[in-house]
RNA sequence: GACCCUAUCAUCUAACGGUUAGGAUACAGCCCUCUCAAGGCUGGUAUACGGGUUCGAAUCCCGUUAGGGUCGCCA
């Protein structure tokens, strides 16, 4: 085992420019992977790198019973999808990089057990023979009676064992966990400056917390300072439910003579449910995990846009002065993290955000990202999307003018196969009588006719000028209004307007009522497909 | 139960003792218009409640209420 001197020999202190921030993103190997881990790891990354400093990956697996094979993977991608590099920790396939390593904590039992020892020695540190059951029961009697549970005080019944006390036990091969001898007193305040909440007033640590589990593996608590003290962490970002645990953290820095980093707690993201708020839960809300996302299409960009829109409120502002610039270029404050209670996550306003990404895309942008997901989530669509490349190209570049008024109705990939239905001829499936229908009020020769009347006059070469003034002449022809203001004034004096004319070719050619631009579709489609929907 | 945090439109929030309490999203209406979008314009009973402090309170203090969190060999 290395002594402590040998290990602080081994990581020396960062050698960076001042103000630079180091920080990290540090998720357990669980197989899931939570959209708070991208929050805190989009801002971790952004304001180390906005400060010259160093983001890193850390894997924390101190409890084996959680961890589970290809979670690793599941990490490392989840964040380099996103655009949120490390650039020490570990890589897709659990290697190291970095001259910090190792970044995984099972790994670095050693590291932690050569600290304990120490402690041991110093006498800041007590083995504890009390068994799980024990606890349990002290714990009951502890609720009952009224009195503050834990491991504190008198209840700290393995605290003030003699050395043959303990010898004796460890012959009787008893298993033990090591627990920190606290000095704390609960009665009073300590103030805890934190970056987002501001300063808390928050009681001592009283509880001989366990900082060693059975398994000769560490704590959170313990693993959180050594790490973060070795590896040179100068702001730790997590959810506030650490806030309670940093007056324990703080005096186990000061155990180690080790000085504490800033703390900046954020509140987790929230859902509402029956009124009321919380926090969103991996078990019960499927949107908790980045996988929603990613089956559902959402373009990276838009939910990175959306959580920088959470971190600090004035991105939108930002945003709107600079419209072309990269995201990552906004830059991120702790200061300004002012969601105290806790956001709500809002898809209403992930996918306004969301449209407004999508729309900034090019066509070609557009069809890759599209296929690109298809590929993973509708193998069918994708087979369509890679034999028709031009095709679909074409129809996603329908009123699509960027930097101008472009249309934003495409908010997730998933929603694209539905808008594509009528340029297929086998996936266009409105019957006759569905068509009927639509168009109800007008009767079905009157339809027929204004099909067959355009259909004489139809040529693929008119412009669009051209090509409406057809429809214009049709529709005076047989007494719709073509001045809207006319129409308006008088309604009653006309069968209905062009619009109603234009409805019946619209809905015949492509099933529906509403759609993007119908001279541009028609073009599109040709006049064969064109030709074949209008007749009856 | 103890302790801690929080409370501004439906939602995310701005304001850091002096504003007609601002913006965005959503919603509604109007305009534009071949429909739908997009775009433009307009709109709405927001400072949880009750006390203080102050010339003046969303902002400071106290209490109430409501939410959230912690009290594990999980992180």
């Amino acid at each position: 085992m290395p002594t402590p001197a040998e290990i602080e020999a081994r990581y020396p202190r960062r050698n960076l420019p001042e103000g630079a921030k180091v920080t990290r993103v540090a998720p357990s190997p669980t197989g899931f992977m939570h959209v708070g881990t991208l929050y805190a790891g989009l801002l971790c990354e952004r304001v180390a790198h906005q400060s010259g400093g160093v983001f890193y990956l850390r894997i924390e697996d101190t409890d084996q019973k959680r961890k589970v094979d290809g979670a690793m993977e599941l990490i490392v991608r989840s964040l380099d999808r996103y655009g949120i590099h490390a650039d020490e920790g570990v890589d897709v396939n659990g290697n190291d990089f970095g001259s910090y390593a190792p970044y995984t904590q099972s790994v670095r039992r050693d590291i932690y057990q050569a600290y304990v020892k120490s402690l041991l020695e110093q006498g800041l540190a007590y083995p504890c023979f009390c068994a799980a059951e024990d606890l349990d029961i002290m714990r009951k009697i502890q609720e009952k009676t009224g009195v503050r549970p834990g491991y504190y005080g008198k209840y700290a019944k393995c605290r003030n064992l003699t050395d043959e006390q303990v010898l004796e036990n460890l012959k009787a091969g008893k298993p033990f966990v090591i627990r920190f001898k606290s000095s704390g007193n609960y009665d009073k305040r300590m103030i805890i400056k934190d970056l987002v909440k501001g300063d808390l007033a928050l009681p001592e640590n009283d509880i001989d917390v366990v900082i060693m589990k059975g398994d000769g593996l560490p704590t959170y608590h313990f693993a959180h300072v050594v790490d973060d003290h070795l590896m040179g962490t100068t702001h730790v970002t997590r959810g506030d439910e650490w806030i309670s645990s940093v007056p324990l953290h703080i005096q186990l820095f000061v155990a180690l003579g080790w000085k504490a980093p800033k703390y900046a707690h954020f509140a987790p993201l929230q859902k509402t449910e029956n009124g009321n708020k919380r926090k969103l839960s991996k078990r019960h809300d499927p949107e908790a995990s980045l996988t929603y996302f990613w089956e559902k299409g959402y373009p990276e960009s838009a939910l990175i846009e959306y959580m920088l829109n959470l971190i600090n409120a004035s991105f939108e502002d930002w945003r709107r002065n600079n419209p072309d610039k990269d995201a990552f270029d906004f830059p991120v404050n702790f200061n300004k993290i002012s969601n105290a209670a806790g956001a709500l996550f809002d898809f209403v306003k992930l996918h306004s955000i969301s449209k407004e990404v999508v729309a900034k895309m090019t066509a070609s942008q557009v069809y890759n990202a599209v296929l690109k997901w298809a590929s993973e989530y509708n193998k069918p669509f994708a087979d369509r999307l890679a034999n028709n490349k031009e095709y679909v190209t074409r129809i996603l570049n329908v009123e699509r003018n960027i930097g101008k008024k472009s249309r934003k109705d495409i908010v997730k990939w998933e929603d694209v196969e539905g808008d594509l239905t009528y340029f297929f001829d086998d996936l266009f499936t409105t019957t006759q009588a569905e068509k009927m229908d639509l168009l109800k009020p007008l009767s079905e020769s009157d339809i027929q006719i204004i099909a067959n009347e355009f259909m004489a006059v139809y040529n693929p070469a008119d412009d669009k000028d051209a090509w409406f003034a057809h429809i214009k002449a049709i529709a005076e022809k047989h007494g719709f209004a073509t001045d809207m203001k006319a129409f308006k004034e008088n309604p009653s004096a006309f069968k209905g307007n062009v619009s109603d004319v234009a409805k019946v070719l619209r809905v015949l050619v492509t099933g529906r009522d509403k759609t993007p631009d119908l001279y541009e579709i028609m073009q599109i489609l040709g006049p064969e497909k064109v030709k074949s929907r209008l007749s009856f």
